[in-house]
DNA sequence: CATTCGTGAAGACGAAT
DNA sequence: ATTCGATTTCACGAATG
């Protein structure tokens, strides 16, 4: 690590991701007033004029001739669990928004706002005031039972905070927390801290979903040492047996790229380049950033965009001096 | 002058003993 | 637990444009 000014990442991008909780890809129903009087009103179909049946499946109102969607359904059916069996229909049909991994206790439990207020933001009453102090304090009590749930809780909050500053989106989250809880279960914990083990596992679950994040990324946001979380993955997974592939020196070519404003025919010869040298098997044992960020700077010598190899490094967290070992690596393989 | 290149020492890692 | 081989990083000086 350099002592000097940490390279700035503001470019990040932080993907938001909109999608509500449980909802599918939810039909949308036009509610401008006269349109829908109009739809409610026909029975028969705007385009053939065939007759408009009920589909009591999915509560549309269809035409029979051409299928038209006269009016959509306007129940939220969101994607939910498979039943496969009558016992499992009955355990797995419930009310409310779906479980959650990230959450300590799955999501289950009601929340009680902080907040003096009532649903319509208006002060509580002195007495009220009292009342909702004591379900917090039970409530909390409920929450965090026992020391496991205390360490799961803070373990997942950690997740969250890493996962939304390295722009990682909540399903990486999720499975870094299945991650973390299979961990726990296995007793992988003692002699580790559990930070290390929280950025462990969302490094595995990065890595897992194809969005891998390089280590020298996780370590300003992780609040142990890079050696440290760098341990516990490996010992994690080993342990876990998981299917956790070698990155590929691709995946971070965009981000870099973006990283350094350059243009998208530099991303795409970095790619071939990569692309050349795996078939050459120059990959072996090799750092997937390093190799990328060589590909990068290669690719900007031959397309005339040229930048220097210090400013590729530090944009990909490597030293220039990785970039000279492995971009002549890769021009060789690509020549030949 | 900035950038690139080459080199040796030092640290970390995986595999093997 | 230690040792060994490969790789990366750092610091420096030399060459190149």
């Amino acid at each position: 690590m350099t002592g000097e000014s940490p390279p700035v990442r503001t470019s990040e991008r932080t993907r938001t991701d909109t999608r509500t909780p449980d909802a599918g890809p939810t039909r949308r129903v036009d509610t401008d007033s006269q349109e829908q009087e109009d739809e409610r009103s026909r029975d028969t179909c705007p385009e053939c004029g065939g007759d408009v049946h009920a589909d009591d499946q999915r509560g549309d109102r269809a035409c029979k001739e051409c299928g038209l969607v006269v009016e959509a359904d306007e129940v939220d059916r969101g994607p939910e669990w498979r039943a496969y069996n009558s016992s499992e229909k009955r355990s797995k049909s419930r009310v409310g928004a779906p479980e959650k991994q990230t959450l300590h206790d799955k999501g289950l439990s009601s929340v009680i706002s902080w907040e003096n207020r009532d649903a319509y933001g208006n002060a509580l009453s002195a007495k009220k005031r009292q009342q909702m102090q004591r379900l917090r304090t039970w409530d909390e009590r409920f929450r965090s039972q026992s020391a496991k749930d205390r360490n799961l809780k803070q373990a997942l909050g950690e997740v969250s905070r890493m996962a939304a500053a390295l722009g990682l989106p909540d399903d990486v989250a999720e499975t870094a927390s299945v991650i973390y809880r299979r961990a726990l279960d296995e007793d992988l914990l003692p002699g580790r801290s559990i930070e290390a083990m929280t950025t462990a596992a969302l490094y595995a679950a990065a890595r897992m979903s194809n969005m891998p994040r390089s280590l020298d990324e996780f370590a300003p946001v992780s609040r142990v040492e890079q050696q440290e979380f760098a341990r516990a993955y490996r010992y994690t997974a080993k342990e876990l047996g998981l299917a956790v592939e070698p990155a590929d020196p691709k995946q971070y070519v965009p981000r870099i790229a973006s990283d350094l404003d350059l243009p998208d025919s530099v991303a795409s010869q970095a790619e071939r380049l990569l692309e050349a040298g795996r078939d050459k098997g120059i990959y072996s044992g090799k750092s997937p950033v390093g190799l990328a960020a060589a590909a990068i700077y290669a690719a900007s010598v031959l397309e005339n965009d040229r930048v220097t190899q210090r400013t590729v490094g530090e944009a990909a967290n490597v030293c220039a001096v990785t970039i000279r070992n492995r971009y002549r690596e890769l021009l060789d393989a690509a020549e030949a």
